[in-house]
DNA sequence: TGCCAGGCCCTCTTTAGGGCCTT
């Protein structure tokens, strides 16, 4: 074998979002769950056990009325927590134990996914379908010299798009092209992956 | 009424402060 890692040996990358009630890591709760590889998406949308910030529902547009989750004012289907993290579980049993891809998700969304996994119960076998976590926010850090990294810069910068969504089923696509067209060398890759 | 977190990084730093990044 030539001096590089064949691509084909890396772990598959499955990126991934969550849309919360807030920022707090320690009190939110998760609203939407997305996740895509390849052509494979994951979608779940979740009445949270507590209230949605304003700030929250301002950008992501979600907001609750009694114990109906509405997107734009308008209601969506949504899944009982438990029900949604086991499918999550079986979603990500369909990879060979992926690594898990988010923008600032060593900061946002791990602690936050952990948290609720941990309370209900499903942490160890979460953990057992995972082997790692890649951020992609220190990954651009490392790779590009510029003014900004949040994702709607990046996803205006790289791929020259209008970019304002909000919605983890868009953020999700975006953060995968983002990926691909970076194509990260896998010593890259290894430095930012994290276990938890 | 309006605000609510927190860890990392940078620099006009280190006995600190402010911006970034996520919702």
């Amino acid at each position: 074998m030539s001096a590089g890692v064949s691509r084909t040996d890396e772990e598959t990358p499955v990126f991934f979002d969550l849309e919360t009630t807030g920022l707090n890591t320690r009190s939110s709760d998760i609203v939407q769950l997305s996740a895509i590889s390849g052509v494979k998406t994951f979608n779940v949308y979740i009445l949270p056990r507590c209230p949605i910030d304003s700030g929250a529902s301002r950008v992501t547009g979600l907001t609750t009325r009694r114990d109906t989750l509405l997107l734009h004012g308008t209601p969506v289907p949504t899944t009982p927590l438990t029900e949604a993290l086991y499918s999550f579980i079986s979603f990500l049993k369909t990879f060979n134990r992926p690594v898990l891809v988010g923008h600032n998700c060593k900061r946002f969304d791990c602690p936050i996914l952990l948290r609720i996994l941990r309370e209900i119960h499903l942490l160890e076998e979460f953990q057992q379908v995972v082997s790692a976590y890649l951020d992609t926010l220190q990954l651009s850090r490392e790779m590009f010299i510029l003014e900004k990294h949040s994702q709607s810069f990046l996803v205006q910068h790289f791929l020259h798009k209008d970019y304002g969504a909000h919605n983890a089923t868009e953020d999700v696509r975006a953060l995968q092209e983002l990926y691909r067209v970076w194509s990260p060398s896998r010593e890259l890759v290894n430095k930012h992956m994290f276990i938890l």
